[in-house]
This record gives structure tokens, sequence and C-alpha cells, in this order.
DNA sequence: AGCTCTTGGACTAAAAACAGTCCTTTAGAA
DNA sequence: TTCTAAAGGACTGTTTTTAGTCCAAGAGCT
């Protein structure tokens, strides 16, 4: 969309990778971090596993690991039953000031506002397991009971297990990847009282809706909690 | 969702990379051919400036290219005002023949049942330009006059049209991707004859609907049109 | 105390990918 | 005809990434 705006689609002739493999082991990992799919005081999975993941060499990955645990993300034990653990620390964000982009925050709030209703409104229709119930009903105690420096990571987690019931490998993906990008955004402005009242009252709405199969208000309250965020977004703007 | 349905969510510790740097250049070129992106007989962007737009070394490129021009997909020219160029020739699929599997049909229809929809109710909202209108209604007159062979990709540069229109690049982005697994999909099935006059019905009414900002009919048709494909493939899978 | 097994730590040689430079071709302008 | 500039073609040296191997630590078991 950005230089030749149509004729030769150029929109899709972007880079095939984003970086190389040490930048974007960095990046992944600290994702899941962030986003509190390793909480705090958790165990990573052994070097030799993860890099299998991830589809890095060990010795690609270890530069990432010394690189975010001399950064503080991440402490290290070694010997068996050792391993590498995510900082209890709060991980205090080092105040990035880029600034706002435009054209960036509405492209994610857009692309979300898209998916995380839908994948809300399909884990309803979704014929769940008791382990899927169980599994989002802890997520989602675990946010209500969350602090306001705990909230975001939970809040992350709790939207991306609804779209691990929708079933769709693609839609998870889409959920995390998009929610990392919102993280992005968020740690570029100043931190303001969030109503979290609001947002766990939506979130248990969301929650139980999903549970009793509702998929047109698990969709609605979802469109309607995004809003939130979004407005904050834009408020910054200016 | 596969080995440890929950807990530390290890949907997202995927690889962070699909293959090295050679392969993925080849797909992605793959991929842009088999769109339509790049119709026949069309120019691609001098080396130089394709290797920087893919994030990838000349040499890379180069390694790239050269294997696509000796499985007859591109043809070069040398000199000034020569360059390479996409094949005229009907690009052969060469009958591949992996099984179809379950998990892989639903997730890409389900993904693009999401996607797709969405991109055309916003690009129906969105404030279109001249030059955006008359980019839809090429492609779509394009498409209109597409014989069997040339159907597909015309089809996907059509739908990618959309998308544009929106003005959305991660929407550009998951379209396409999206599109480009569908074919992968569909080039498993033996070809039958789509019937194509209710398919450009369709797609008429769909441009038809966005040029006039009717977002509910756009979605609308675009839902039914999505099932066309979707009943197809899925009639495959026994 | 000693053993054992899992885990992080360290090194090496080979392969992949890169940036940079120069050569070759060739249509069109002078 | 000659020159020029834009394109592909080819080579070189450097950096990144990899696979593979071995070492070191240390919790828990015998």
């Amino acid at each position: 969309m950005q230089d030749s705006p149509f004729g030769p689609s150029y929109s899709v002739l972007r880079p095939v990778r984003g970086g190389n493999a040490f930048e974007e082991t960095i990046e992944h990992l600290l994702q899941t971090i962030k986003l509190g799919i390793f909480a705090p005081s958790e165990k990573l999975p052994p070097e030799r596993e993860l890099a299998e993941r991830l589809g890095v060499s060990r010795a690609t990955l270890r530069d990432a690991l010394g690189e975010l645990q001399n950064a503080g993300y991440l402490e290290v034990q070694r010997g068996r039953y050792g391993g590498t653990y995510v900082s209890s620390s709060a991980v205090q964000r080092p105040t990035e000031s880029r600034p706002l982009e435009r054209a960036e925050v509405e492209d994610v709030l857009l692309f979300r506002g898209i998916i995380e209703p839908a994948a809300a409104a399909l884990s309803a229709k979704a014929a769940l397991t008791a382990a899927a119930r169980q599994h989002l009903q802890q997520c989602l105690s675990e946010l209500t009971s969350a602090t306001p420096e705990t909230y975001r990571p939970r809040d992350a987690r709790f939207h991306i297990a609804i779209a691990e019931l929708s079933g769709s490998a693609s839609l998870v993906g889409a959920v995390a990847e998009t929610r990392a990008r919102l993280n992005d955004l968020l740690d570029r402005i100043p931190r303001l009282g969030t109503n979290l009242e609001h947002a766990n009252e939506q979130h248990a709405e969301i929650a139980e809706a999903i549970l009793r199969g509702d998929a047109v208000t698990a969709e609605r309250v979802t469109v309607e909690h995004l809003e939130g965020t979004a407005s904050l977004l834009r408020g910054f703007l200016a």
C-alpha cells in the first residue's frame, strides 16, 4: 500500500524474514515472556528442546538467551534439575519512546478488531473438552486477581487462551502476534490507571458466554472490550 | 494445540523462520507467481531492487531465481531493458499428490472465512480513491474474462485487491498468505469444472457492493462465495 | 560418599548468507 | 556508428548459522 499503490501488488513483496536468526530469536523469546506465555519464576524448556522448537541452532539460541539473561529477563541455574527461569523481579520496561505512528496503530487495532471477536465467536461454537473449559477458567481467575503490574501479560494469556479454544492454529498465531505488536505500542505511552474492574467484568462476561456456547454475546462483548484499548491508544496519536 | 494441549502455551513456541533463506525465497517468489501478483509475460523488478524488498542478499535471490528459471517459471533477458520475466507458457502444475490433511484444510478454510469477509466489509466502509475503484474494476474484468486455466491466479488477485482497498497491510498479508496455502491445497485435488458463471456473478456482486459502500452485502456474498471452495475441498477429505 | 543423569557451557569445522566489486550484455540515445 | 546506462552474471572475502562433540555443574538416589 505504500509506494506504488496498485498495479503489481507490491504489498506482497515484503521481506521474507524479519532479520537474522539471532535477532528473531531474541524478539520471539521476549514476546513469549511479555505475553505471559512463560510467567515469572517459570522454567523454560531445556535449551536443546527449545532450540529445536524454535527451529534454530542451539548456539544461536544460547546467544539470544545470554542476551536476555544479562538484560535481566532470565536467570539460569546449572546442573541437573537446573534450567533457565523467567526473572521473578518485575520486568521493568525500558520506557521505549519511539513515537506512535498512526498507520501502525490503526493497522494493529483494525486487524485485532477482526480476529479477536472472531476467535471468541468460534470458541463459543466449538465443542469444548473439560480440560479446555478448565484452562479458560484458570486464565480468567488469574487475570481477575491481577495487579496493575501483572495485568497485561495475564490479559494477553487470557485472550490467547480463547483463540486456542477455537482450535485453529492460524488464529492462535495471528492473535499472539497481534497482541505482541499491541504491547509494543502500549509500551510507548505512559501507563494510565486502567479501569481494571470494568475490564474484568467484560472478561468474565466473555468467558461465560463462551462456556455456555453463546457466540453472539461472546463476539459482541469482545468488540466492546477492545474499544477500551483502541480509544486509549488513539488518544495518544494527536 | 498439538502435544501438551494447554499450560505453557506451546502453540506460540513455533519455529521463528520457515526454513533457510534460499528455500524461503523460492517459496515466496513461487507464491507471487501462482497468486498472479506477477502475471505471465510480466517483468519482475530488477534483481537488486527485488533482493532489497525481500530482505535477502542478491546472491541468495539469484540462486532462487536460477532455480525457478530452470524449472520453467521464469525467463531471463540480459542487457539494458532486459530483466526477468514470468514464463508466458502456462505454468504446468507438477500434480503434487501429497494427501490432504483434515486439520490443515479446516484451518485454512476457517481462517479464510474470518479474514476475507472482514476485508470485503472493511473495503466497503472505506473511502475509496478513484484509482482504487479503477483497480478493483480492472481486476474484476480480468477475472470475468478468465479461462479455466487463468482463473485461479486472477481470482487470487481479485481477492487480494479487495484486501488492499481496506487499507490494512496486515490484512493484505494475511489474505495473500492464506490464499497461497489454499492454492497448495487445491493443487492436490483433481481439477473439476468449476462453475465459473456462478462465481463470476458473486464476484461482480461483491465488487458492486464494495463500490457503493454496502458492507453488509459485501460481507454476506463473500461468505457465500467462500462456501463453494470450502465444500469442494471438504469433499476430498473422505 | 559416591554415582548418575539432566542440564547449561564451551569449542570446532563446515555450510549458508552476506556485502561489495567488477564484468558482460544490449537497447536506445547522441 | 559510438556511447551510455540499466540490467543480469560472476567472483571474493567476511560474517552468521549450523551440527556435532565434549566438558562442568549439581540435585537426588543408592
